[in-house]
DNA sequence: TATAATTATGCAACATTGTTGCGTTTATAA
DNA sequence: TTATAAACGCAACAATGTTGCATAATTATA
C-alpha cells in the first residue's frame, strides 16, 4: 500500500486551492506556487489531491477542468455533493453554491457514483 | 445578415450526430465523415449547428467537448433541458437521458441561463 | 546509522484538442 | 451569369494534458 508523503510543492498547491474562493484550472494553480516546482509536478500533485478525497475536479462549460476544495461537502462514499457549480460565461470563474439535495430518476441498469450539476450564466460581479 | 448555407459537409456532420445514440467528441465526428472535409471545417460546422440551435454541447467529465443533436428538448430560449446526461467513467460515452425537471435554488444576482446536469458511473454496456 | 525501498520530482518530448489568418472555392441571390 | 458573402483548406500556432526515464528525497528496516 501507497505511503502518501506530505511535500512541500503538495501543501503549497493544496493552500493554494483552499484559499481562494473560487475553483482553479491548472494554469492558474501553478501560476500561483512560484516555481517550487515543475508544471508537471502540479499535475500529479493535483492527481494525488483528487484521489485523497481533499480536492474535487469539475469542469467548466468550455471543458477546462477546475479544482476546489472539497470542504463543504460532507460526502457519503463521495456520492451526492449538495452543492452546484456556477460557471460564469463572461469572466470564466466557477463558483461552488450551496443547494438542495437533487432527486434523480435514473434508468435501470446505470450505476451512478458522481452527480455534477452545473448551472451557467453571468455571476453577480459581471452582472453590474 | 448572414446567410446559411447547407453544405455537404455541414449535412453530413449533422447526420453522423443524429445517427448515433450517445454524444460525439470533434474526434469521433471527424473521423466518421471519412475526409469530405478539412479537421478545422468541422469545428467550424460543429460552431455553427450550435448557434442554429440544432446540436448542443455538453462537457464529459473529463473535459472533452461533446455533442448531441437537439432534438427531445423543445427548450423555451434553450433554458432548462429536460434530461440529464450520463458519462461513463469506463467507456467514455456520453449518454442523453430523459429526466424530471431540477429545481434549483439560486442565490440572488446569479442570472442562469443554462443547466447542465451530468450524471458519472458505470452505463449498462459496462457494467456486465 | 547505513542501506534498501519507494515516493516524488524535473526535464524533455509528445499527444490531443481547439483556434487563427489568409487565400481560394463554392453556394446563393439578383 | 455574375457578384457577393459564406464556407473551405492549409499551415501554423496555442493551450492543456500525458509519458518515460533518470534523479532526488523521504521513509522503513536491518
Amino acid at each position: 500500500m501507497a505511503i502518501i508523503r506530505n511535500t512541500i510543492a503538495k501543501k503549497a498547491v493544496f493552500e493554494i486551492i483552499q484559499s481562494n474562493n473560487t475553483a482553479m484550472s491548472q494554469t492558474e494553480i501553478f501560476a500561483k506556487v512560484n516555481n517550487i516546482c515543475d508544471r508537471v509536478t502540479v499535475y500529479r500533485i493535483l492527481e494525488r489531491l483528487v484521489k485523497e478525497v481533499k480536492i474535487h475536479k469539475i469542469v467548466n462549460i468550455n471543458g477546462v477542468i477546475n479544482y476546489a476544495p472539497c470542504n463543504s461537502c460532507e460526502h457519503e462514499q463521495h456520492v451526492h455533493h449538495d452543492h452546484l457549480h456556477f460557471s460564469c460565461t463572461t469572466c470564466k470563474k466557477l463558483t461552488c453554491i450551496s443547494d438542495n439535495h437533487i432527486e434523480l430518476n435514473m434508468p435501470s441498469n446505470y450505476f451512478v457514483s458522481e452527480v455534477y450539476l452545473t448551472v451557467s450564466g453571468t455571476c453577480p460581479d459581471c452582472s453590474i
